[in-house]
DNA sequence: AAATTAAAAAATACTGATATTTTGTATTAT
DNA sequence: ATAATACAAAATATCAGTATTTTTTAATTT
């Protein structure tokens, strides 16, 4: 991403990455001279882009003591993850209820990309991860891109991305089987099912759920 | 509330007030000196209230032009009103699931305190709308206490602020159609009757949107 | 030796000032 | 008259430095 923007928007998005892809340790202390020097920022700016991010909740901010990094643990993750499930449902019904031409075609658009970033993992490169994750939150994204629910898609993408610092921690491909349902959930949209559509997606999120518990070191 | 705390906290927490109460117009502009001298506070220490609050969309930043009080719209309220539904619905059927003595005992405290501004209400005494709509929130917070699902607690504190803000805009008192709600709400809940305790809810919720969108001015 | 106190070092919270960017206004060209 | 351009004013974004608060370290007392 190349588009021009404030140094405090880019410090903010570094630090988000830099917390759920794991270059920063969960629950660990944010010293600000340091992450001054590392993200090149005054302090000014770097306090902002943590303020935010105390907001969403991937940092912890404690008065007069300075900012952590949100600690992680398995109730959080399932805490989250049940709360995937009831807002991507919500919305996913209201989207195969609602959605158009444009709807399906950049669906379709959507899986097919990561169905090709699926058979690049299936192959063993692993050098892809970011971008297979990528195409993953862009095939949800588009599945319930059309219930024009604002409030919800933003509810949704902050509890999206911290259900991906989970899974970029334990980092191991649930192969064959979240193909296949990544499968299913995308021709019942497209035939309008709502009903399977649902199912699978629940399904889809609990099965990622257990696995990523199964992989989870305290 | 006279706890000590940071400015930047306390001016964060001044603004959020005055977004919800009105005091600060909807999609006005938020102009950092006029704010700063209101506030009496620095530069950057408001820029940092006013990140957090981008953060929870009570405030819009728009990238080198500043801040704005998220605009309100019919549709935005509606928005809040189903994800305020779906949200405090599955909290309450967790919560009365697991709620313990405690629980039940601070729900009951909750229960006399609101019926007691209630009474107040009806005969007119309109200098205590606050409050009352605290302790509206406190109530149907000790209903959703017990779930023991914090990510799903903060994300329907946000909501709950969302709404309020609706409600305050319109300020006309339900009456005793809202009384019969709590009061059937909360005996539900004491019997531990999940169904009608969530039905009820939802029901109070949806005759409150009705209502507060009829008096909605565009 | 353990606990308490006091001084120092380190870190955070805050302020005032500078540098960019945007917005409004007037001038010129079509 | 309308559109485009250039200039001036206003506002935002950023930086560097000061003031508090917290944490660490060491000394003192019980």
């Amino acid at each position: 991403m190349k588009t021009i923007t404030t140094v405090g928007n880019s410090t903010y998005q570094k630090i988000k990455h830099d917390i759920i892809f794991g270059d920063l340790e969960p629950a660990s202390k944010l010293k600000l001279d340091s992450l001054k020097i590392k993200y090149s920022t005054s302090m000014s700016t770097l306090r902002e882009s943590l303020n935010r991010l105390a907001s969403e909740e991937f940092v912890i901010a404690e008065e007069q003591r300075g900012f952590f990094v949100a600690p992680v643990s398995r109730e959080d993750l399932t805490e989250i993850a049940d709360l995937r499930v009831m807002l991507e449902c919500h919305a996913l019904k209201l989207s195969i209820e609602r959605g158009d031409t444009d709807w399906e075609g950049n669906l379709v658009a959507a899986h097919h990309k990561l169905s090709l970033m699926e058979k690049q993992m299936k192959i063993g490169n692993e050098s892809i991860i970011e971008d297979w994750k990528r195409y993953d939150w862009e095939f949800h994204l588009a599945m319930i891109a059309a219930c024009e629910i604002k409030n919800l898609l933003s509810l949704h993408s902050i509890i999206y991305q911290k259900y991906l610092r989970y899974q970029m921690r334990v980092l191991t491909y649930r192969g064959e089987q979240a193909v296949e349902e990544h499968q299913e959930m995308f021709e019942s949209a497209i035939k309008r099912d709502t009903k399977v559509a649902v199912k699978s997606l629940k399904e889809h999120i609990e099965n990622g759920l257990r696995h990523t518990l199964d992989a989870f070191e305290d």
